[in-house]
DNA sequence: GTCTATAGAGTGATAGAC
DNA sequence: GTCTATCACTCTATAGAC
């Protein structure tokens, strides 16, 4: 049996969203749960209590997430690993769709995210950094080079379906999103990373249900 | 001297800018422009009275813009043609910015501006097209890379800003937004496009004041 | 824990005097 | 065109009964 605490975050999730985290109120809220406002402000002081709740489930999931990834970043396992963090980014989608209002609104956590963005970055260029010591990308074409495509990817990744809801796209449709990334990366594969390459990542597409 | 209509239209940009878009009040504007809210009332009977005539100027800055681009697309070109696509950018930050909440509270506008976006990536994929079959940039290695490049590529210019404020960045910083860019399509350069390209965009970096 | 009721601030929009 | 005054509404947050 979930706490009202916990089904006030569910719901709090479910409508930020559906209609976009300034777009739902505490009133919202309680209606949908069938709760008074009163109730929700008693386990909720105010909003961002709430945000910073499902914030911490966020870094929760997260940390669960790294947990499992595998230590040799070979193509087939980076791809892999690609797949729960999507996962992660649509389940709670309004935080990344609505980043800057909760960056404006809320900079406490708007501060506590921006470390884990840097962490991502850099656990991405030494994703390629492995790969041009081990032989499968050659060494880069000019200086910062890497740096800024790990940038890139990791800015593909993060704003992918906002590009796709502005687009009026109603899939996110995060095939594409992979793709884009490992297009990226394949005009720097050596012949032994195009070897290795060949059988991994490409194969693995996995469809929705 | 400005009409009052073009002085509240300038205001709210700033303000707009300023805070966002949900978070500046027909009030705000009024108390800053120091009038009162019914005479702004009278002239926008409503907020998106105003983010609609603000679009109509952004699409106007855009037709001129587009009327300036020089018909060859050299490389050198290319990269002259982002300067001011730049500055319309961080000029008009707030509609780009908060582009998703435009969408849910004026999706009329998002409408208007959903096809703008489809004209922008099928202008990059012409430029590629074009640096193919002038021998300057190989035939695509797989199928629809181009056309995921062309997209990839409006993604990093459209959510740069973006991403530089999420990432508590203070400048804009475009032209590692360019660098990033042109390091999508250097690894594609024929040798012809190597020769091409390396007396160009490189050299063309533009700092600011 | 949960409810109802309400205070207090802010919002968009209108009416009517000048 | 511009002002003041105000309505009707929504929001968060609190008080107090059960």
């Amino acid at each position: 049996m979930r706490s009202t605490k916990e089904k006030i975050l569910d719901t709090s999730i479910a409508l930020f969203n559906e209609r976009g985290l300034v777009n739902v109120s505490i009133r919202d809220i309680a209606n949908e749960l069938g709760i008074s406002p009163g109730n929700l402000t008693y386990h909720f002081k105010n909003k961002s209590n709430i945000i910073n709740d499902i914030y911490e489930r966020i870094v929760g999931e997260r940390i669960s997430l790294a947990s499992q990834v595998k230590l040799i970043p070979s193509f087939a396992n980076i791809n892999a690993m690609l797949e729960p963090l999507l996962e992660l980014f649509e389940k709670y989608r309004f935080f990344y769709l609505d980043i800057l209002e909760v960056r404006r609104a809320y900079p406490e956590i708007a501060g506590k995210h921006q470390s884990h963005i840097n962490f991502q970055i850099d656990f991405i260029k030494a994703q390629i950094d492995y790969s041009v010591e081990s032989g499968n990308m050659v060494p880069e074409p000019s200086r910062g080079f890497y740096a800024r495509m790990a940038h890139t990817v990791w800015l593909i990744l993060s704003f992918w379906m906002n590009q796709q809801i502005i687009r009026g796209k109603e899939d996110a449709d995060f095939n594409t999103a992979r793709t884009s990334m490992w297009d990226m990366v394949t005009p720097l594969l050596t012949e032994k990373g195009k070897a290795n390459f060949g059988i991994t990542p490409l194969n693995q597409k996995i469809d929705k249900p």
